[in-house]
DNA sequence: CTTGACCTTCCAGTTTAGGGGAAGGTGCAC
DNA sequence: GTGCACCTTCCCCTAAACTGGAAGGTCAAG
């Protein structure tokens, strides 16, 4: 009852997108009209819709596609969602600690350029700040 | 006087990866011994040394290349660095403040899943906590 | 004389989430 | 009957920084 393009506007994505998705198994093999066209229906757009907020929380597709999996095997996938948001928020606390040290290094490294001695402008050298 | 793997080690890399970058036009094209052999002296490693502290500084190998082009075209890249190392650190600062906003938008999710109302496990829809 | 550790080149693949575009079918309006 | 928007499959391309592996050359030791 929905073509390929439409059911992408609704959910904010492109044709493209949906058809990738259904090969990545993130979308089953879609159902098609008479002259070939894949055909959606709601449920469609809200399982997009769950992927795009899934991919707005930084989950992977990979990551997304095993809450669907599990919820397709007829199991209510909270427990997995909740595990999958617990991981999330470590790898991000670890990544965003990563981000801070790197950016201290970095400002050392760009104060001591910014109080700048020529004279460690040195041809004979690289970058004495770096 | 240095082979790849020896000038390779000297830095800390692959010998991989030394044919890469000069590749990349990071090493200038290197001399050859008799038999073919990439033959490296010191300041290979001096300049390999630079490299690695620019990509520990989160530096682009692309943007290593353009201060190192602008030393070996004869000018102390000094001021170039500067340049680098603040644009570094402002881009840095983006990526914390999204990863940060990211984080706070997957912390409510969790505590919500945490905070688990049983009933919103509901076959009928997907996940609710997401 | 062969083993083994080096070295050479070149080609291909890794990861993520799609995008670009060709060649061709469908269906409605003018 | 033709223009137009839409759909189909197919294959290649993107960024980043390498890594793996195949096929083959070099050289010292045993």
């Amino acid at each position: 009852m929905m073509r390929i393009g439409e059911t992408a506007a609704a959910a904010g994505l492109t044709a493209k997108t949906l058809r990738f998705y259904e090969d990545r198994g993130l979308l089953p093999v879609a159902d098609r009209a008479p002259n070939g066209y894949r055909d959606y229906t709601r449920e469609t757009v809200d399982r997009l819709e769950f992927i795009r907020r899934g991919r707005t929380a930084g989950l992977t597709l990979t990551q997304i596609g095993g809450i669907l999996a599990v919820r397709d095997a007829g199991q209510a996938p909270c427990i997995h969602v909740r595990e999958l948001l617990a991981k999330q928020l470590s790898d991000l606390d670890a990544q965003i600690a990563e981000l801070t040290a790197l950016r201290a290094t970095v400002a050392e490294a760009h104060d001591a350029a910014a109080a700048g001695d020529p004279v460690r402008c040195n041809p004979e050298q690289i970058c004495s700040y770096l």
